[in-house]
DNA sequence: CCATTTACTTAGCTAGGCTAACTAACATAT
DNA sequence: ATATGTTAGTTAGCCTAGCTAAGTAAATGG
């Protein structure tokens, strides 16, 4: 929000960190809106990418969403072809939901597009000032899964 | 997205870029459910607040949105009774936009709350940390803007 | 073998983003 | 003074993304 918020207080952070995340994910937004897959499905999709199959109640977990959401983001994976099911032997509620090729191939291709947008703003950056920035960005993935 | 990215490289960086932002978003929601006013919302609002009045377009070019969504944010906003418009005196089409001393309040209320929630997650961090942390966001904040 | 729990899905709501199309008011050039 | 065009906002209609509540189907356990 507040982004005139000065000094290194937590109230000062917080605001910060509310301030930047809504303002990267609505620059992302543009520019991950050609590849046809929403950042939240993105997202979800990387997870299966990075982390490998795993079931739906664990996704929502890693996602921090609901089971319904996910369920929905899944579908939409699903239907593009993107994201399989696979049978869990031994219950048939279940499945694993892993990537296809053709999601991985999306997934990197969204990488890159955003690469490409924030080549651009992160150019303009001293090598520290992209340290500071990464290791800030981890942080802040630390603090928002604790929250 | 990939909370497995490595490294100092672009690539990497926009990556958590991308999910910390998300994540943030995600956590934060929770917290501001209870204010009733949601993250949109509050991020216009304070921007009212610590920006002072403002035109429509004005407001929306800050927020980096279309005039249309912020047209209805404010307007949720204003039946709230949050914010007052108040005539432009030689053009009667436009209005300029200002915190009430009723959305003064229930910002300061959202980013109290927030830094509550926050609080937790934040006091396992080191002052080095935070400071990191703010310079991050900070820096994550021009990024946006210059998308 | 019935009851409970577990794993999801479906339904229905809200918020927040967009573009396209509209209204109203201002500006200007005949 | 009027017709043309521009500017400021709103309205309409569509999508994504989040939630809770309620439903279904399978597994488990007394």
């Amino acid at each position: 929000m507040a982004r005139t918020a000065t000094g290194k207080d937590p109230a000062g952070v917080a605001d910060r960190l509310h301030s930047a995340a809504i303002h990267v994910l609505r620059g992302v937004r543009k520019a991950d809106a050609r590849t046809g897959v929403s950042p939240a499905r993105l997202s979800a999709l990387s997870v299966l990418v990075f982390g490998g199959p795993m079931r739906m109640t664990d996704l929502a977990r890693a996602e921090q969403v609901s089971v319904p959401t996910m369920s929905r983001l899944v579908a939409a994976l699903e239907s593009g072809g993107l994201v399989r099911r696979r049978d869990v032997s031994g219950d048939a509620r279940a499945s694993t939901l892993e990537a296809t090729s053709r999601g991985v191939k999306v997934m990197q291709d969204g990488r890159r597009r955003r690469v490409e947008r924030l080549a651009t703003a992160l150019a303009r950056l001293s090598a520290s000032e992209l340290a500071v920035l990464e290791r800030g960005a981890a942080l802040m993935e630390n603090v928002a899964t604790t929250i």
